[in-house]
DNA sequence: GAAGAAAATTTACATAGGTAAAGAAATCAG
DNA sequence: CTGATTTCTTTACCTATGTAAATTTTCTTC
């Protein structure tokens, strides 16, 4: 079972591009697999973020909370996906956004630094990094495109195809909150949909 | 002068981690300087984007535009910045976001295929585009978080002490746009800050 | 399967901020 | 300089969506 884990993440590394055996080698020794009950957080507001991990099962969300604690959603995260504070475990500075479990999940963990001490000497993991690091830029800039230029319903529409059947894993609210509306008006949404 | 803009660009890159002289040899031979008087485009919507610019003198502004043409910028250039599609780049995708000269502009430009090329044999280059990509994701990222957190009235403030002097260099409207408001309410919120 | 909790919907009302258009001010070109 | 253009501000009006609270529905768990 863990090793099946760390074969979804041997794969995920190599769609990227190709790792090196010795590179593996080295990089499996540092993962382990740790449970998440749902509800708990893999990180939380304020402290500086140190661990990235690789979710190979459940769900999980990304928000930012406000002063007065207002929660907004910003991802979900499904199995295959790298979750940690990255702007965070980059820059050093004391991470802003939190990870929590919707689901009871399954991670493969480790210590960033750990991870990125091997990029000097594993060149092939570098670019994996760098691939990675643009992935995440070309999605945060296609999911700010959508929120710039779609509505409400078209936005839930997006987020029916890009996940599909998690509408009926996860609250409402949650779902609202990702779309930036109210669950008053996602329910509005809703109904309106449903009358055609 | 043309010497000079290399130069900006050298520390730039210097800046991100110490780039082999080797190295920089090849990267100087790639760029050649462009002037862009104002209002001109560097990257228009729905093409393929090709080039890569760093900024050596001027205002440039990144901004999307729906299927009404009303525009949304997000995000100003002044010297010292890399400009491109850079997720088109990357994916080969159809570029989304448009890019214009707000001033009479100088750049360095290259094709960023020539650019990335140099990967395989220079890990220093590689290395810079790792740490690059990475700025860049934690650039959208504050910027959402700006977005997501503060009132229109705190963005315009952090506005101004992000881009100093900038407000008197650009059209309002320009602002506003960035802003996520609309001329009139920028107008609204200058009128209640001079009231105090 | 009944009681309680959680989630979703609906309603009534309030309001921030949009649109449109007119007028004032500033800037530019000849 | 001066007329023309662009930019900025203001006003009036309107609508989408927020808030709050009540009601209904669905999900848990004992």
């Amino acid at each position: 079972m863990g090793t099946y884990s760390l074969e979804t993440l041997k794969a995920f590394l190599n769609g990227l591009t190709p790792i090196r055996s010795e590179t593996w080698q080295q990089l499996e020794l540092l993962f382990s697999e740790v449970q998440l009950p749902k509800g708990r957080f893999f990180l939380e507001d304020g402290r500086k973020a140190t661990q990235i991990g690789f979710l190979t099962d459940g769900v999980m969300r990304a928000f930012y909370r406000n002063r007065e604690g207002v929660e907004y959603n910003k991802h979900f995260f499904v199995p295959g996906s790298f979750i940690g504070g990255y702007a965070s475990l980059i820059t050093g500075k004391p991470n802003q956004i939190w990870q929590q479990s919707l689901t009871d999940c399954r991670l493969l963990v480790t210590d960033f630094a750990s991870f990125s001490a091997l990029y000097d000497t594993a060149p092939d993991l570098e670019r994996a990094a760098r691939l990675l690091a643009e992935r995440f830029f070309v999605q945060k800039e296609e999911r700010e495109i959508e929120l710039v230029l779609s509505d409400a319903q078209t936005r839930y529409e997006l987020f029916q195809q890009q996940f599909p059947g998690l509408e009926q894993r996860i609250p409402q609210y949650h779902i609202a909150s990702y779309l930036g509306v109210t669950p008053t008006q996602l329910s509005r949404i809703r109904r309106k949909m449903a009358r055609r």
